[in-house]
Parts: C-alpha cells; structure tokens; sequence
DNA sequence: CCTACCGATCGGTAGG
DNA sequence: CCTACCGATCGGTAGG
C-alpha cells in the first residue's frame, strides 16, 4: 500500500485502459468508442475510467498516442538496423504490410490511423490536430529515406520523394481497405508489385 | 390535397432529408448522423424525419443509394460518351479527380464511400454488405474498361486488371486523403502524374 | 407531418 | 477506484 506500489498499479491500469480503447476504437472509431463500453470490457466503473483521463478527448488522444507507438514498433523500429537508403525503404515497406495483416494483430479493425485519419478529416479539433502532426511526421521520414536513396544513386535522380511518398500512402490506403472491407488473399502480393515498380533501382551506370 | 399532390411533396421531403443526410454523413460518418441534427437542420420533428424511413438504418442504406447515384452523375455518366477503352478510362479518371476536388461540393466532408468503407469495413451488417456491394460494383467495371483497352492493344497486353484496378483504388484513397486531410494544392497533379505512368499506352510496334 | 413521450445511454461530476 | 447521480441526447413509438 506504498504510494510507489500505488502509481504503479495505477500505470497499469491506465495501460489496460488504452489497450482496450484502441482495440475498441480501430472498429468503432474514435467517436464510436464509449466511456459505458470500455468500463463493461474491462470491469470497472465510468468513473474509474474516466479518472485517469478527465475527459473523453483526452482519452482519445493518449489512445492516438498509443497506437503510434504501435506502429513504431511495428515498422520503424525494425527497419533501423537496415543499412539506410533504398534497403531501409524496402525493409519499412515490408513491415508495414506485415503491420497490416489481419493476422498481425495490432488492431482488430485495420489501421488505426486510417480509420482516425478519414474520421477526423472533415473536421476541426485536437484530434484532427494531433492526426495530422502524426502523419506529417511519417510523410516526413519517409520522404528523408527517400533522399538519402536518391543522394545514394539507389534510386533515380529524377525521383520527386514527395510524388513518391503521395504514391506509397496511396498504396498502403488501398491495401487496408483491401485487407478490411474485401479480406482479398491476394493483397500483400498485389502490393509487392506496385512497390516493385514504384521502387525500382536506378540502373547502374547512366545513359 | 389530392393525394397525388401529396404524394409528390412526401418524394420532394424525402429527396431532402437525404440531401442532407449525406451532407451530415459524409462529415461526421453514417453512424455520427443522428435523427436529431436532421430534424434540426431541416426544420422538422425527428418523427417527420423517421416516418419516411423507419428506422435509421434503413435512412443510412438510402443515403448510401443517394450517394451512389452522385458518383455515377459525376463520374460515370460524363465519362459514359467517350469511346470505349483507353480513351473512357482517361476520361473516368479526369472526372474522378474533379469529383474529389473541394469545390465540387458533392460532399462537404470527402468522398462519402471512403468515409463509409473505412467506418464499416472491420463490422458486419446490411451497411458493410451495401457498401462492400457497391465497390465491388466499381471495381468491375473499372476492369471492364480495363480489359477493353487491353483487347484494342490500347495497354500493354500483359497488363493484369485487377492488380490495376487496385493501383488505381489506392490512388484515389490517397488523393481523397491528401485534399481532405491536407489541403494539398498538389494533390491532382500528383495523381496526374501517377496516372501517366498507370495508364501509359501499349507501344506501337510489338519488338 | 406534429406533440408528447418511452427506456437506454451518453459524457461527466460529487463525494467518499 | 467506487456508488450515486446529473442533464442531454439517443433511436424509436403512440396517437392524432
């Protein structure tokens, strides 16, 4: 009954809170997830819920949070002991179809953040906020491994990274739907076409 | 007070309530649209608005149908009077992009498909199954036009329709992605130039 | 198409 | 972390 052992419950508790809110919410959405649902899954009260956030939004926040770290682990940090340029690019793009796969895991309704993402894009709000920092953040270092392939000569020196990245988001946005609205077999393969070409080496010597 | 008239004005509310209800669901999702904010919007009671439909679910599977035959006015049908083939599908894709485009004020929150498969796409029900039912619609005949261009020698005869159309889907994910989320100026002529190499015509001569 | 109402659930608070 | 409760809103119904 130390305060030490205390907080540390209490850290745990909050942990078990955000595991559930996500897996609720990558189904239901962000706004579909409910305080009443997440107390009955995990047995507690509303209050006990609510205490360790205050409010709802800021629930989902720290959800966002949550599922960030998720992906990190997933696909970022994996691919940093690839030797960076064109080998870490194709190792993140590998990753991050294993992330996908129903089988993964991470969250039983599909990507969390393109859920979140189109749920959020028509409105205002720290939400919206915080969902678009994140995917600017991703955009963002992909677009540097990019370079640094270019720069290497492992990639076109007429590669335009962001056209690339738009391309890439693109690809994976179909593969979730892919995977979640059709459960198509054949996704995963489909997507290692596409990557094929859309990553293919410069050729060694120029013309 | 003939019924006849009476009968026109009750199709003239219900055109309304829909109208606004896939304005509303295309912003805040089919489940963020409530009885309530209809019935407030268009000046009416919640049980004026429910007395059309039933339910809400049968008003959500209307708006889906709504939505739908909006897509088909703004894409389909322009696109319906070019040749078949290369040239149709060009067309197709050039009308899609105005039809994601903000101004185009189909829908205020993006395209209402995204935002429905996306919301739907880890539950079941009749709204996943109505709007799985209408993808798959699309992505038929989008490789039927497909396999049309690949028959005239328009495309390269190795081309796979399927994994094309699956190209293309994400294509449109992602430009619907980076106009809403993002406000990307870019964003079209990104697309543009993805479709390029997407849809480059078969050469000539066979080597 | 309305008023008036139903039970259920929402996010959140008081007090312990 | 709980019980007990708040006002607001949910989808839907009865009756006209």
């Amino acid at each position: 009954m130390s305060p030490r052992k205390s907080a540390a419950e209490s850290r745990r508790t909050r942990d078990r809170i955000i595991d559930r809110s996500i897996a609720i919410a990558s189904v239901e959405g962000l706004d579909g997830l409910t305080i009443g649902r997440l107390a009955t899954d995990l047995g507690m009260s509303k209050a006990g819920v609510l205490g360790h956030f205050g409010t709802k939004e800021t629930l989902q926040l720290a959800s966002l949070d949550g599922a960030s770290a998720i992906f990190s682990r997933a696909v970022w940090e994996p691919a940093a002991g690839t030797a960076p340029g064109l080998a870490r690019l194709r190792a993140i793009c590998e990753y991050w179809i294993t992330y996908l796969e129903r089988e993964h895991g991470a969250f039983p309704g599909g990507c969390f953040f393109t859920t979140a993402a189109v749920e959020f894009d028509a409105r205002g709000g720290p939400i919206r906020d915080a969902v678009v920092r994140r995917s600017l953040l991703w955009r963002r270092r992909l677009a540097n491994e990019i370079r640094y392939a270019v720069d290497a000569g492992e990639l076109p020196s007429d590669t335009d990274p962001d056209q690339l990245v738009f391309e890439l988001i693109g690809l994976y946005t179909g593969l979730n739907q892919a995977i979640q609205l059709f459960a198509d077999p054949k996704a995963q393969e489909r997507t290692r076409r596409a990557l094929a070409r859309l990553l293919a080496p410069a050729p060694e010597e120029a013309r």
